[in-house]
RNA sequence: GGUCGUGUAGCUCAGUUGGUUAGAGCGCGUCGCUGAUAACGACGAGGUCGCAAGUUCGAAUCUUGCUACGACCA
């Protein structure tokens, strides 16, 4: 062990780099992992980054968070395997290609090249692979890096491919339409963030159309009123929707001498804008005319297919379309309360018509009506209006509807719209595109079951966002009509259309009449660098066709599309071992998951796709082998609250400012700090590289894990970051570095321990000079109880995955250990003689509390914690002994109940408390504590802890700097007693009368109830006319400090101070001052801590020239000193430096004799 | 517009089944300590617990409405 002791000044970035070499180069974190095999599992999954951007500040949190609880539990003896996994697939790869390449649209792709353009894909997702890594083993997240699964890998895809055959074959894979965004132009779809880009105010007709009612017996010469701000979807119309529970009327518009039938509260709104009168006839609520028929405005689709029925699922026919149906949709906001429904071309018709469809037997419902081509032009099926586009066919249609009749009202209506963000005149429409679904909504109910056994933190995540997700599930739209991505492993008959599943790349090489792989193996021939798993991938893939079992002489090949990424991300708990192909044993003894975490913003994404898939493959009614109870894929999931950058905004201007800025940097409007969301166009965090090489990582990870719960937004705070150092982090190191100090001096050695192991309470007990703990003194026991309370807290904490809790608990303890512990201890640890059992108790009290402490902290901050561990076992490994070679190969420390007292703690935190009003009352009275004072006076509410006080005195003496300290519970002349009800108690028990009884408690007079309740263990006290009888549980006493005493009081005591100060007194208080001076003189002379002095103070006052005299033993003791040798002024030397004590001039002068 | 969440000290956040003096850390100010010393201690200022109504003897806590902010969805 050093013995000059720890350098106060600590680098600790500096200190993680050499601690990350160590564990390298030591292969700790295999180790950790050896040390457990054949142990209980804990089984954590990496939910698999997108690498190809860079790391951020939140990517930083959901590291640490993964990092913190399996280090934990693998401490706590679990198994904890931990896999790391990229996210390879999907549009932003796409994208950022596409950049390189300088081209935007799928055309420009193919021109391209979809070859070269895949190559370039797989490339392209490792190009931050690095900065990744570099974060990863920075932070000190343990994972298996050289391990990782990737989605885009051969086997990741074979194991994809496999859950959907498996669904396919169960008729959980269907095709059906999906309504998009569609850039008729460009003819390409655009994902929601792209839409999201492009919106632009602009005017549209809003138009009143009249669909005629055919019930003529109860609707005579009736319409229903609908409205669109679309009028070119009007030939397209297949349904119009009310809402059963609005009221309908009935009004007649003499004008044109017809009935109008639309929602009672937009009469007066339409009457309005009519500029006439409208009469009311009749009202009805909307259920009334849900299977009303109608004759919608054009006839193209309903001339042939108007009297078309179908069977219903509940038995008897319907009419497929021009029926009025019910949706929740509708609303009176606007319009007439009844929509127009052209399904082909709005989201939300669509879900319509899939409703509908849900009601009659399978293929006898309603077809969708799209009479517009891929381009956006009308088809030949309206021949009026074939080869228009859409938008510019808005004037013929409302002209052709005018002239029909069926156009009742007119308006122009400004509203955003969205433009394509490539070629912003282009509008973009919604389109029906063919895709592929899986069906989710047939496993809504055994979702939800599976949701409701993971427990989720937040909990509200469960029933709220999460749940609620569920409730309203629609099901998977699982293609995408892209290029990078996990092929969907079907393959389509040319003749019959009918299709086949394939579940992995060998099952397709046996296909019979199988062609097409010779295009990936010339490409592979060319190119032999190209990365085998590319095979599985477009346009290889492509290539391959069979003959078709469903039909002689016809070829199977693949359907053209990818798949939606989270798929594959959600496939990784099987798919990450190449499940079922290959890696069953380990998938089998990695399933489910007991931990995974990730931001909110994976609700939707992560968190749901494995749950669906899980649930369709793994339940207890499917095909696959592995069935397992939910929950699963995971048992417990964080989710982590988004990050936000902090940022300043000048109230004056509203410029954005930094953070830092306390002036505009424009106006010198005053800058306040605004929380923002991360970017990084505005730039506005720094890098997380610069944070480590700053603060470094512990600091980082304390925050996180210290600040806040991990649910709430967190705020990636420079200066808070920066905080953790001096709040935890060093002061824990300054615990270790005092401890260094004077186990260097006195040359005490743990390593004397024989039993060595990890250096537990039992263990340590081998050493030389370790006492039991009931041969110690109070503050050593009290420690080692606040020790183990503190491990009690922080287990129970971590295995709640309340890493806040924990946290809170461990800076307590660090708080408690340096601020009272060693405070109180230090005179022990100075004590001159080595030997002394007090001084041994001490020593090892301390070096318990810091190796109990380091371990308990590893997970937390493992590297500070493995640079104290390394330092505090030196001398075992320079003996050859067995101690763990780092902290992180410790077991997690065990609470001990019978090391733990409960009563100590809490006298030891009464005493704390005195001690504190002691000090508040000199501060009042403004009496310095170096000035000592003959004595104080505790006053206490009850005798309970006054014996076990009185053995402290010591303590307060010393800390208050006083002669005398004496309790009591007599205090008259001091205080005065108030006494409040408790109200918990005597709240039930009196009910309505407690106004009354603490208003009689306020006019009581305290100190006689308080006589009574001693004397007698009762009191009673009378409200309207009733006496309440009341025993001391039912009151609280409190003191209050009569005025005239230098006092404070707190809860339950009143610390009173003697303050009159006699002429000895005030020697003593010189005698300390100049003890003070001396020890300033030392520091400033570069004295080493152990250089014996000769001292000489030069005064002429009397006054000091006595007190010295009276305090010379301790005046030498505290300073060191061989020799006191006190002489006038003038005899001082040259060097010697003039101070002053109160009035007093010394001068004084320093010497070292010996070191 | 819908769903979910959050509004407590200048800042970041605690606040257990409702109990009458609402806490912590940081920051700020004052004072102190001085052989862990760029550390540390004490004290102080600072709160109508977002607003309003209700339930209750009693509400930061329970209920309802409103409002602001955030996220996701539309």
């Amino acid at each position: 062990m050093s013995s000059q002791g720890e350098n106060s000044k600590f680098n600790f970035p500096e200190n993680e780099v050499k601690t990350l070499e160590f564990w390298k180069e030591n292969d700790i974190y295999q180790k950790s992992l050896d040390r457990r095999q054949g142990e209980q599992k804990y089984v954590f999954f990496e939910g698999p980054p997108t690498a190809n951007g860079k790391p951020h500040p939140g990517h930083c949190l959901t590291r640490a968070i993964k990092d913190l609880f399996p280090r934990y539990k693998t401490m706590k003896g679990f198994y904890c395997e931990r896999k790391a996994g990229w996210d390879t697939h999907g549009l932003p790869v796409e994208v950022e290609v596409c950049k390189e390449l300088g081209i935007h649209s799928k055309e420009d792709i193919e021109a391209h090249g979809v070859e070269p353009f895949i190559q370039k894909c797989q490339a392209s997702v490792w190009q931050y692979m690095q900065q990744w890594e570099e974060l990863t083993e920075r932070l000190g997240f343990w994972v298996k890096l050289d391990e990782a699964y990737v989605t885009y890998h051969q086997s990741y895809v074979e194991s994809v491919w496999w859950s959907l055959k498996s669904l396919f074959d169960r008729n959980l894979l269907y095709e059906g339409h999906k309504i998009i965004w569609w850039w008729a132009q460009g003819g390409t779809a655009l994902s929601a963030g792209e839409v999201g880009q492009g919106y632009k105010t602009v005017r549209d007709p809003s138009v009143y159309v009249r669909f005629p009612m055919l019930d003529e017996e109860k609707f005579p010469n009736s319409s229903l009123l609908v409205w669109t701000t679309t009028p070119w979807t009007l030939p397209s119309n297949q349904f119009a929707a009310v809402k059963d529970d609005i009221e309908y009327a009935v009004v007649y518009d003499a004008e044109i001498d017809h009935n109008l039938i639309f929602a009672k509260d937009l009469v007066e709104t339409i009457a309005g804008k009519l500029k006439r009168e409208l009469e009311i006839k009749s009202t009805m609520k909307g259920s009334e005319l849900i299977g009303q028929r109608y004759r919608p405005p054009f006839d193209y689709f309903y001339k042939t297919m108007g009297e078309e029925t179908g069977k219903l699922v509940d038995g008897g026919e319907q009419h497929k379309c021009w029926r009025i149906t019910q949706a929740d949709f509708v609303t009176t906001d606007s319009g007439t309360g009844a929509v127009h429904e052209a399904p082909a071309f709005g989201e939300v018709d669509y879900e319509l018509l899939v409703a509908e469809l849900a009601r009659f037997e399978q293929g006898d419902g309603p077809d969708l009506i799209c009479p517009v081509l891929p381009n956006g032009k009308f088809s030949e099926e309206v021949p009026d209006f074939a080869g228009m586009w859409v938008k510019e066919a808005d004037k013929p249609i409302l002209r052709a509807i005018k002239e029909s009749g069926a156009l009742y009202l007119q308006e122009q209506y400004e509203h955003e719209y969205p433009f394509c963000w490539r070629a912003d005149d282009d509008p973009l429409i919604q389109y029906p595109r063919r895709s592929w679904f899986i069906k989710t909504t047939d496993y809504k109910d055994k979702m939800l079951a599976n949701n409701q056994a993971i427990n989720w933190m937040p909990d509200h995540i469960k029933n709220g966002r999460f749940g609620n997700f569920l409730e309203s599930n629609v099901d998977w739209a699982l293609s995408r009509e892209r290029y990078w991505g996990t092929p969907l492993p079907i393959w389509k008959c040319e003749a019959t259309g009918r299709y086949d599943a394939v579940g992995c790349y060998d099952e397709l090489l046996q296909k019979p009449g199988l062609t097409g792989t010779e295009v990936w193996e010339s490409a592979k021939a060319a190119n032999p660098e190209l990365v085998e798993d590319l095979k599985v991938h477009k346009p290889y893939i492509d290539a391959i066709t069979y003959d078709s079992p469903f039909e002689e002489g016809a070829r199977m090949s693949r359907v053209t599309e990818v798949i939606d990424c989270w798929y594959d991300s959600g496939a990784m708990p099987f798919a990450q071992w190449g499940y079922p192909h290959q890696g069953k044993e380990e998938f089998e003894a990695q399933f489910p998951a007991d931990f995974i975490s990730e931001a909110l913003d994976q609700t939707r994404g992560w968190f749901y796709s494995q749950l669906a898939i899980s649930t369709m493959l793994f339940g207890d009614d499917q095909g696959t082998e592995k069935k397992v109870d939910f929950p699963h894929p995971y048992k417990n999931c964080i989710v982590l609250g988004l990050m936000l950058a902090e940022g300043g905004v000048c109230v004056k201007c509203s410029k954005r400012q930094s953070s830092d800025a306390k002036k505009c940097s424009e106006c010198e409007g005053k800058v306040v700090r605004k929380t923002e969301k991360m970017s990084k166009r505005l730039k506005n965090y720094r890098p997380p590289n610069e944070i480590f090489d700053l603060y470094g990582a512990d600091a980082l990870r304390w925050y996180f894990f210290a600040n806040q719960p991990p649910w709430t937004s967190i705020i990636y705070s420079e200066r808070a970051i920066k905080e953790s150092i001096p709040e935890f982090l060093l002061r824990m190191w300054n615990v270790y570095s005092f401890f260094t100090l004077y186990a260097g001096i006195d040359g005490f050695d743990p390593s004397s321990v024989t039993s060595q192991g990890e250096l537990t309470h039992e263990s340590l007990a081998s050493g030389e000079g370790f006492r039991a703990i009931n041969q110690r003194s109070e503050l050593d026991r009290w420690i080692i109880s606040e020790l183990n309370r503190t491990v009690a807290e922080v287990t129970k904490a971590m295995d709640a995955y309340d890493n806040y809790g924990a946290a809170r608990s461990l800076n307590h303890f660090v708080d408690v250990l340096s601020n009272w512990y060693v405070r109180r201890s230090r005179d022990r640890f100075w004590a001159k003689d080595t030997k002394d059992p007090s001084k041994l108790d001490a020593y090892w009290t301390l070096y318990e509390c810091l190796a109990t402490l380091v371990k308990l902290a590893a997970p937390f901050v493992p590297f500070i914690t493995e640079t104290i561990w390394q330092n505090l076992t030196q001398s075992f490994r320079d003996k050859g002994a067995e101690v763990p070679l780092s902290v992180h190969l410790c077991d997690y420390p065990v609470a001990s109940d019978a090391l733990y007292d409960e009563d100590l703690s809490r006298r030891m935190e009464l005493l704390r408390q005195i001690a504190s009003q002691g000090l508040s009352a000199r501060m009042g009275a403004k009496l310095k504590v170096r000035q000592p004072l003959s004595g104080v006076t505790v006053v206490l509410t009850s005798d309970q802890d006054q014996a076990w006080l009185e053995t402290h005195a010591e303590l307060l003496k010393t800390e208050l700097n006083v002669r005398e300290v004496t309790f009591t519970l007599d205090a008259d002349q001091y205080v005065t007693y108030q006494v409040v009800p408790n109200f918990k108690l005597l709240g039930p028990r009196v009910g309505k009368l407690m106004p009354k009884v603490k208003k009689a408690f306020g006019d009581a007079d305290g100190g006689v109830m308080l006589a009574a309740l001693t004397a007698d263990g009762k009191t009673s006290i009378d409200v309207e006319g009733e006496s309440i009888e009341l025993t001391s549980e039912d009151v609280e006493v409190r003191l209050k400090a009569k005025e005239g005493w230098a006092a404070a009081q707190g809860a339950g005591v009143v610390v009173v101070l003697a303050t009159e100060l006699t002429d000895e007194l005030i020697r003593a208080g010189n005698a300390r001052d100049l003890v003070r001076l001396v020890q300033d003189q030392r520091k400033a002379n570069d004295y080493e801590r152990t250089d014996r002095i000769e001292l000489i103070v030069c005064t002429d006052s009397d006054e000091l020239k006595l007190a010295i005299e009276e305090n010379n033993d301790y005046i030498s003791g505290e300073t060191l000193a061989d020799s006191l040798i006190v002489k006038p002024l003038a005899g001082a030397g040259a060097d010697f430096v003039e101070l002053t004590i109160g009035e007093h001039v010394v001068k004084l002068g320093l010497s070292v004799v010996s070191s």
